[in-house]
DNA sequence: ATATAATGCGAGCATTCGCTCGCTTTTCCT
DNA sequence: AGGAAAAGCGAGCGAATGCTCGCATTATAT
């Protein structure tokens, strides 16, 4: 039953120069499901961009989608350092301050890069990474529970973890909503302008 | 000009057989989409799986995209005549009443068929239909605003634009996420807490 | 310097897929 | 009944894709 191909690496990159055809292969892969679409993103049109030829595309990752899979990997620890970092530095402040630096970093995250988050998003059932992704929710979901865990007092009286649902929820797709319609034309002024009423939205419904 | 005998009605352009077929070919394409996923949809497979020849699926449908294309609309139309429904039947109905009505209404239409709903959404980009799914927001906003506006004494002071797009935001978000994560084992109760706790941040939102 | 391992190459195989075309069968209309 | 139009058929073409394999080049160790 081998149904999905297999996503690990082939061989460890060991000295400096396969680190770099790595590299090059995971930056062309980005690039080209960017500008060209998932349609175009063939093995051999990912080797030509990454100036490498297919056989050693071949000898670092056993399939496309192990290649798909590793720009996904790279793209959601680089989403998730962010909002860590954020959890950290907010979870000492109040509500209202701290639901406004989530909601403010939550679309500087989906801002790093719109399009590739947006091609990835449609990729990924395909390419074995369900998991991963829950995974990903669910850090998500554990960290900012436990923030309102910690402030409890400053709340009504709710499940934490249907709260938390909601939150996460209204925030995200907030974020996700804007930078898919905005795209790249997002004036300071009306970021300000929805992460202040996000903001309203949230902490409104937290006490 | 030979005058036709109106002994008999007109008989429509499309004979009955080839009404069933064009069905049986979305029937098909759906059922394919949902469950092998879109790499197995090939249009041979469509063919093979509604019964017909190829030849024939290309005689009503041009393109693969077509195909896609005519499930996609077809689905989001049995969606907009629910909330379309939902929005007169809501009209006069104080902003409370109201939002809980449509929170039930965007989690009932999202759990119509929840894996074709989200393999269509990951498609959508790549039968270009965006322009489409663009109208179907944009006709859900417009219709959600007009209601807001015919209720803006109950509310505070806000730009309608952004309020709307924030109240569906959420609210959809909401449901898209339930369906996803709870698939078909959500409990009427666990769906009547969602309801309650959607319409709370919402309502508290707009007042 | 030599041997061994690591890395890189790219023509081409096997397969799949979208789609065409010449033909047959069914339905409609007098 | 008979002819025309509508509907249906499916083998197969051409193009594209994922991937392999035998060989060439470069780095490392001795």
């Amino acid at each position: 039953m081998a149904r999905t191909p297999p996503t690990k690496p082939r061989k460890n990159a060991l000295q400096a120069r396969s680190r770099a055809t790595v590299d090059a292969l995971l930056e062309a892969t980005a690039r080209i499901l960017v500008r060209e679409g998932f349609e175009k993103t063939s093995t051999n049109r990912i080797a030509e961009v990454a100036g490498v030829s297919v056989g050693s595309l071949y000898q670092y990752f056993p399939s496309k989608e192990a290649l798909v899979a590793a720009v996904i990997e790279r793209h959601n620890e680089e989403i998730m350092g962010i909002v860590r970092a954020a959890l950290v530095e907010v979870a000492d402040l109040p509500i209202d301050k701290a639901v406004r630096k989530l909601v403010t970093v939550a679309i500087e995250a989906h801002r790093v890069n719109p399009k590739l988050h947006r091609v990835l998003a449609e990729q990924i059932p395909r390419t074995g990474q369900l998991a991963d992704v829950e995974a990903f929710n669910r850090e998500v979901h554990t960290l900012v529970r436990s923030y309102l865990e910690s402030r409890r007092k400053e709340m009504r009286k709710v499940d934490l973890d249907v709260a938390t649902f909601i939150c996460v929820s209204a925030i995200e797709a907030v974020a996700h909503n804007t930078v898919l319609n905005g795209a790249e034309m997002l004036s300071e002024k009306v970021v300000k302008v929805l992460v202040d009423e996000t903001t309203r939205l949230v902490v409104g419904y937290l006490r």
